[in-house]
DNA sequence: ACCCAGGTGGCCC
DNA sequence: GGGCCACATGGG
C-alpha cells in the first residue's frame, strides 16, 4: 500500500512527532483493559466540540465521584451525572447521551464485537465521528476516524475536493491497510499535527 | 471582552 | 444534500 499519498501523508507524521502523548497515550494503547476501554468510550461523548482540558476536569469528578466506569453512571442518572461532567460543555446534553450511551454499552458487553456501527448512530448524540472513535479506539474496529483536523489536513494538501464524512473515510481506508493499530496512531498524529500548527 | 475547541440534532430550503 | 443555529465551559 506505500506510494499512495494518503500513506506518504501518514510517514511523514511519523516522522515529524513523538509517540502520541497525553490522552493518545491511552487511546493509542493496545491491548486495553475494560476499564481503559470504558474511559475511552466516556471521553468520545465528553470532547465532543470541547478541548481535552475541560474534558480532564470532568473525568475526574466522576473519578472523585466513584462514578468512573459505565456502570457508575448508569446507576446515578442523568440528574446527578450533569453536574459532575460540567466542565466538558454542553453537559445538560452529553449528560443524556452518556446515560444512554452508557446503558447500551452494558446491555451488548457480552458482544461488544457484534455492535454495529449503524446501532450506535441510532443513539442520540452519537454521529459519525464519534461512533467511529468508539469502534476504533474502544472496540479496536478498523474504522478510519475523520474530523475537522482532517478535512483541514485534506483541503491543505490537496488530497481531495470532496470533504463529506463518508468519502473522506473510504478514501482513507482504501489507501491504507485495514489494521486499527494504524488507523488509531495516524488519526492521533492528525489532531496532534493540527493543534500544534494552530501555535504556529 | 472576544474567540476558540475531535460534534450533533433540529430545523429550513 | 447543505446552511444555520443552539448547546456551555474554561482558557488564551
Amino acid at each position: 500500500m506505500a506510494g499512495n499519498k494518503i500513506f506518504e501523508l501518514y510517514q511523514d507524521l511519523r516522522e515529524k512527532y513523538n509517540s502520541p502523548q497525553g490522552q493518545w497515550n491511552l487511546w493509542c494503547q493496545r491491548p486495553k483493559t475494560k476499564n481503559e476501554r470504558e474511559e475511552v468510550i466516556i471521553g468520545a461523548i465528553l470532547t465532543q466540540r470541547t478541548n481535552w482540558k475541560n474534558v480532564e476536569l470532568a473525568l475526574n469528578n466522576l473519578k472523585k465521584a466513584g462514578v468512573y466506569s459505565l456502570k457508575g453512571i448508569s446507576r446515578l442518572g442523568v440528574k446527578k451525572l450533569a453536574p459532575l461532567i460540567r466542565p466538558s460543555g454542553f453537559y445538560q446534553a452529553k449528560a443524556k447521551y452518556l446515560f444512554q450511551l452508557a446503558k447500551f454499552i452494558l446491555k451488548n458487553y457480552d458482544n461488544l464485537d457484534k455492535i454495529k456501527r449503524g446501532q450506535l448512530l441510532e443513539l442520540k448524540g452519537l454521529g459519525p465521528e464519534t461512533a467511529d472513535s468508539i469502534l476504533l479506539y474502544a472496540l479496536d474496529k478498523p474504522v478510519f476516524v475523520i474530523d475537522e483536523y482532517t478535512r483541514r489536513l485534506v483541503k491543505e494538501k490537496n488530497l481531495a475536493k470532496n470533504l463529506s464524512y463518508d468519502f473522506l473515510q473510504k478514501l482513507f481506508e482504501e489507501n491504507l491497510k485495514k489494521d486499527f493499530r494504524l488507523y488509531q496512531d495516524f488519526h492521533a498524529l492528525i489532531v496532534i499535527d493540527g493543534k500544534n500548527i494552530n501555535k504556529e
